[in-house]
RNA sequence: GCCGGAGUGGUGAAAUUGGUAGACACGUCGGAUUCAAAAUCCGAUGCUCGCAAGAGCGUGCCGGUUCAAGUCCGGCCUCCGGUACCA
């Protein structure tokens, strides 16, 4: 065996063999139990980042100690295709977006491929391919009939000058950010699934996942937003209602005006024979549509000069139209409560109108209307007949005059919103709808799906090459026979990455968008992906899998078993991205130091769903560490085949070591496979590896050991180092192929011992040690303790209290 | 703004159920080896005081609970992610 370790040579021979052997190619085998492993897919932006090099990797260890431990194994790569980066290039470049993305896909490919993850690559997707959208372009046409989709009017980022739709990262500061005027907002139709038909489900089902990051399913539960509350409506002059959504009816009698939205009609009419308003409405188009900008924008408002009717007292209650009210959240219109809501109190102060207490406080919280609103639930004041109730008397009391009275009913809302889906956009999956004067919206016919894509473009940049092509907009209605033009808007990109975990289990049957592949594989027992995808992918996915459930295509609830969010890779503080222009390019530090280095440095820099703050150095110290491990078996295999171990023959360093041997296999176990923490499996191996050092191999006991613990180092290192595992394994004279091999077992003999190390405190204090037998009774220890001379230097002059021996750990003693 | 995280030596981090703060590395310093250097190996390394034994201090800040707090509770500060058209 060569002294000198080689990774380049050794790391293509490697990846040479596992392509030869189709070694990551499965087949479903209901004979054997699955383990279907998944990294999100990445968007193929050019080069691989570190942020992708960390996924794959962390994904990649989890699937070939899944692997070890005898199952059947899918880890599947692809593309997700489509998206607004590949129009920049195109514009930037003057190279169509269908020609750059396969070009990174090309590029990408071989990165990965060099990497040595274990992919299965026959079953790889490209979202923008023809075979994968129509699928998707089907499903969406199946939405339809059930009356799952539909068209709607609805706000977008507006440039004028460049007659574009922009998206929210394309505005910057309220302008474009390309010719850099003011954008505004423009109403358009666009298509939307209803997400919120599926909120209850979505929230509920949280529960079952038991395997995921309680903070996503927080974050999840707090998107969805499940209020209970209390629709009513507030009369109008003209006979009409104004209807309003509270979660607070307890502080109904303190209302002291009412707020609608901008776009509100009432605000709408109101604003026709008053040009004051008008112009503020107007003022107010030029926000973009970003609910950060919306909710940190100057609070502003104007009195619409028309008043509402108290449905209970019969007062009249001022209308104000204010910028801060949402028209997509409730009815765009909100009760204004200033004594008991801060926002509200804010705007009170600032417009002059009057701030009413109507709950008073239960214990001794501070209550001082004119330094701030008092939003604790408390007991009824200035309330009429509800003076005295608390909260939940106060909205069934309320609740139910409303309904007697007509004016209002118990209400469940939702925060979540319905997904729009359409993009005005020339590279995405094209929607299915062909819209016919006379009939209408309808869905393309199955027998004339796919809607294909051109792909050979002017592509320009101001607005979509799809509207200036006749030849793919004309058509002819699928109902009348009448001539009628398609949808030149594509699908949302989070479309594609809502199904595509389940098309890789079918990923090659042009006849249905599913098939018994994904019975057998899904769903997805080990998802791994970035914590910025917590929300939006997570939760689109995992309505899409209750779509597909409900369409008969899958047959379980939920897409993702075990989640696992890795943290940002960041430079400077920052995440690395090729926006900010912070990257870090693997391939150099492939081609210095081996792939072998790269993914050990990537898994030992910090815990997988910590954010990995990058530094150059530390890579050289994983390289060093791969060199001491091969430099450490080539000095075993110099000395020979070793003798069988005979754990009654060994001395008490031989046994020290075998003992760290299979202390290092339960805790390296248990970071792989409960904790996921493969930074300290990585440290305890190092450990390992440093007593191995240390251990005299002249005798044939002390081979016979260190040959025991290279064979389970090898063993546990592989999920991370692979290549340079494979080659030891071999080295060390096994012929089973180390994929296969099953994870090491730990020797419960091995790991006991006669005596151990208690720490002695005084008050809390460490002020000695001392060995016990393992054996020894707590008197024993407690008497021992006190002996110690550091002990007695401390006990000196007082009296001790308390002695309290945590067993296996310390011994406190309390003294004063 | 709102929702979710994070903050520990010069640096990345460890401490898993409230029980020894800093494992494992990086860096730095000292030594060995070398004609010399690289590489490699050995040793030291939280801060302060001390020849040493040892002592004091120390996990973003302020306060609390406890024999014992990085860990639990209350209140802040800073940074990061998401915020529905970036993916």
């Amino acid at each position: 065996m060569d002294q000198h370790y080689n990774p380049q040579a050794l790391e293509l021979a490697t990846q040479d063999f596992w392509l030869k052997n189709n070694s990551f190619a499965v087949q479903s085998d209901d004979s054997r139990e699955k383990f279907y492993c998944l990294a999100m897919f990445p968007y193929p932006s050019g080069k691989l980042h570190m942020g992708h090099v960390r996924n794959y990797t962390i994904a990649d260890v989890i699937a070939r100690y899944q692997r070890m431990q005898g199952k059947n194994v899918l880890q599947p790569m692809g593309w997700d295709a489509f998206g607004l980066p590949a129009e920049n290039a195109a514009i930037k470049n003057n190279v169509p977006p269908a020609q750059w993305t396969a070009e990174n896909i090309d590029y990408m490919r071989v990165q990965l491929r060099r990497l040595g993850f274990a992919y299965d690559w026959d079953r790889e997707i490209a979202t923008c391919n023809p075979q994968y959208y129509r699928w998707e372009q089907w499903f969406f046409t199946r939405l339809f009939k059930k009356g799952l989709a539909y068209k709607k009017k609805a706000e977008v980022n507006w440039c004028e000058t460049d007659q574009t739709v922009l998206a929210n990262e394309q505005v910057v500061n309220g302008c474009c950010w390309r010719c850099d005027n003011p954008v505004e907002r423009r109403e358009i139709d666009q298509w939307f699934i209803k997400i919120t038909e599926y909120a209850d489900q979505l929230l509920s089902d949280l529960d079952k996942l038991d395997q995921w990051p309680e903070q996503v399913r927080t974050m999840q539960r707090n998107w969805i937003g499940r209020s209970e509350g209390i629709d009513l409506d507030f009369g109008m002059p003209d006979g009409d209602t104004l209807r309003v959504y509270t979660t607070r009816p307890d502080t109904l009698m303190g209302v002291t005006y009412l707020a609608v939205a901008p776009q509100h009609p009432v605000a709408q009419a109101a604003a026709k024979d008053n040009a004051e308003l008008a112009a503020f409405i107007q003022s107010q188009s030029n926000i973009k549509l970003a609910e950060a900008d919306m909710a940190t924008m100057e609070k502003l408002g104007m009195d619409t000069g028309m008043s509402a009717t108290h449905p209970l007292t019969g007062a009249e209650v001022p209308i104000w139209v204010a910028n801060f009210v949402l028209m997509s959240y409730g009815s765009g219109a909100v009760m204004s409560v200033p004594g008991h809501d801060q926002r509200d109190w804010e705007f009170a102060g600032k417009y002059g109108l009057p701030i009413t207490q109507v709950i008073t406080p239960l214990g001794d919280e501070d209550c001082d209307l004119s330094t701030a609103a008092f939003t604790p639930k408390g007991s009824l004041v200035n309330s009429g007949e509800f003076d005295g109730l608390e909260f939940e008397q106060a909205f069934t009391a309320i609740a139910d005059r409303l309904a007697s009275e007509n004016k209002g009913q118990r209400s469940v809302n939702f925060r979540l919103r319905d997904w729009g889906v359409s993009r005005q956009r020339y590279w995405g999956a094209p929607i299915p709808i062909i819209n016919c004067d006379d009939c209408g919206a309808l869905p393309v016919p199955e027998q004339d799906l796919p809607v294909v894509l051109p792909t050979e473009v002017e592509f320009e940049g101001i607005g979509s090459p799809l509207k200036k092509m006749p030849e793919f907009y004309q058509t002819s209605c699928p109902s009348c026979g009448g001539p009628a033009t398609r949808e030149t808007d594509t699908f949302d990109t989070f479309m594609e990455s809502s199904w595509y975990y389940a098309r890789y289990a079918s990923a090659r049957n042009d006849q249905a968008m599913l098939d018994a592949g994904a019975d057998y594989w899904a769903p997805v027992d080990q998802y791994v992906g970035g914590i910025e995808h917590a929300i939006l992918h997570l939760l689109y996915a995992r309505f899409f899998h209750k779509l597909m459930r409900d369409e008969g295509l899958v047959n379980t609830d939920e897409p993702f078993i075990r989640l696992l969010t890795q943290g940002m890779v960041l430079k400077d503080g920052t995440k690395m991205s090729k926006s900010k222009g912070n990257t870090v390019d693997p391939q150099s530090l492939i081609d210095n130091y081996g792939a072998d280095t790269v993914r050990l440095f990537s898994m030992f820099a910090a815990p997988p769903e910590q954010s990995l703050e990058w530094s150059d150095s530390g890579v050289e110290g994983a390289n060093r560490f791969l060199k001491r491990l091969w430099k450490l078996a080539a000095n075993h295999i110099e000395l020979g085949k070793s003798a069988e171990l005979r754990p009654g023959e060994l001395d008490n360093q031989q046994k020290a070591v075998r003992r760290k041997t299979h202390e290092t296999i339960a805790k390296v176990s248990d970071d792989y496979g409960r904790r996921q923490t493969f930074n300290t499996a990585i440290a305890a191996i190092m450990e390992l590896c440093n007593e191995l050092g240390k251990l005299d191999t002249q005798n044939e006991q002390g081979r016979a050991v260190m040959a025991e613990a290279l064979h389970a180092t090898v063993l546990m290192l592989s999920p991370i180092v692979p290549h340079i595992c494979q080659e030891l394994w071999r080295a060390l004279g096994c012929e089973s192929d180390l994929l296969n091999a099953p994870w090491p077992s730990v020797d419960e003999s091995a790991l006991t011992r006669d005596a151990l190390e208690l720490v002695i405190q005084v008050n809390g204090k460490v002020r000695g040690r001392m060995e016990v037998a393992v054996s020894a009774d707590k008197e024993s220890i407690e008497a021992a303790a006190l002996e110690q001379d550091n002990v007695k230097r401390f006990l000196d002059g007082v009296t001790v209290r308390k002695v309290i021996v945590v067993p296996g750990k310390l011994v406190n003693i309390v003294a004063n």
